[in-house]
DNA sequence: CGGATGACGATTTTCGACAGTAGTCACAAG
DNA sequence: CTTGTGACTACTGTCGAAAATCGTCATCCG
């Protein structure tokens, strides 16, 4: 059996949850945590506090996740979900591939770089998630590989990218190339040139899918 | 007045030190300080350990070295030196520049995941200057900037490679396309399919490079 | 003047006692 | 059978005091 993409963003997404699925208990730990990870960071905010939030005792909470980690990364998997849909969104609506791909780098640098300004505890959340390699990184680099490979294929079909190379190790190659600017301990590092590299290594790709 | 690179990688190797250049108790304390970085890790070797190695009292130390951090990039910077040399020879002995970037992919990778095994400590030293933006930085990477210059150019020259993009954006695409196999965090994270995945990217790279 | 140091102030680190937190479990209530 | 909790353990973080370390400076010596 062969997983989709959104199983397995669903899996991992709901990896370290356990209990009753699709749970209105589960919605409200979820925003709390939201709430509470973003105004006082996720060090700071208790386990007790999720629960005094919604009137509730921390023991229940461990009944939909395994730890206070796993609070973490659905989090964290939402954040990072708000931009592959950002993504699949320029997938859907750009035709050309070749745009499509200059967008896509530009996009994730946007968005990496407003939520190091306008969301730091949040973006702090993320960073941690890649420092200490959360459950919910393989499912956010699966997604962007697979935007990637659509793209990919489009391009292919529509003869603007060449096709002799093997269609996987271009996706590898073109995910590590988008590392600067997702990762977030790069992006950090690369905050001042941001834009232009960005455009840079998206036109260097662009130049080695050419066909 | 344009500074060289080996003004550059001088200047960045040496700054954070004073007093008489060339002087034979600043290679001893140099010395010192990789045995011990190397055996104890820098946090817990102290600036009196390295006086003690030498026989020296501390205040002396600071007549070469403006703090412990300058000792810490010293070594850094030396340790990475090794590693621009490496590809400086690759760079003059393979005559096809394709088949060099190939090599600089390659050595950079190899070199990256030895450090990590064989010298985990300095390793780790490596990685806090990464991490905490240590002055060696600027030069490490002026150095790696300069090797692809000079392979970039080499390859237009021969006509290996196409001329209408800009050098300096190239390099500073190349250079970022690198990082996952010079910077100390990705490479732990991604070290099971390094060789491959540099590979994959330098044949990115070469498609993009291609007249 | 270059080589070298001891004494000193200012941080940092360490450590042990203690408080707070993560996470489990048996069990209660509807 | 689902919702929910109090009581409990083990671990992690915190705090103040003591020790160690960083780094400076005045000074000594040849």
């Amino acid at each position: 059996m062969v997983a989709t993409v959104n199983e397995l963003e669903h899996a991992a997404m709901t990896a370290g949850q356990r209990g009753p699925a699709e749970h209105q208990r589960r919605e409200q730990i979820l925003q709390a945590a939201g709430e509470h990870f973003r105004h006082y960071g996720y060090r700071k905010t208790t386990v007790a506090d999720l629960a005094k939030a919604i009137s509730l005792s921390p023991a229940y909470i461990y009944k939909f996740f395994v730890s206070k980690q796993a609070i973490g990364e659905a989090v964290c998997a939402l954040c990072l979900s708000e931009r592959t849909a950002a993504l699949e969104k320029i997938v859907e609506e750009t035709a050309s591939p070749v745009e499509c791909m200059r967008k896509i780098y530009k996009s994730l640098a946007l968005k990496g770089a407003q939520l190091f300004f306008e969301d730091r505890k949040m973006h702090d959340i993320v960073t941690a998630s890649f420092e200490e390699r959360w459950n919910n990184l393989d499912a956010y680099n699966q997604a962007l590989i697979d935007i990637i490979r659509r793209v990919l294929v489009r391009g292919r079909e529509l003869g603007e990218f060449e096709r002799k190379t093997s269609l996987e190790e271009a996706c590898r190659a073109i995910h590590h190339t988008m590392q600067s600017f997702f990762h977030p301990i790069l992006l950090e590092q690369n905050l001042d040139h941001l834009e232009e590299d960005a455009t840079a290594v998206a036109n260097l790709v662009l130049r080695s899918l050419a066909p």
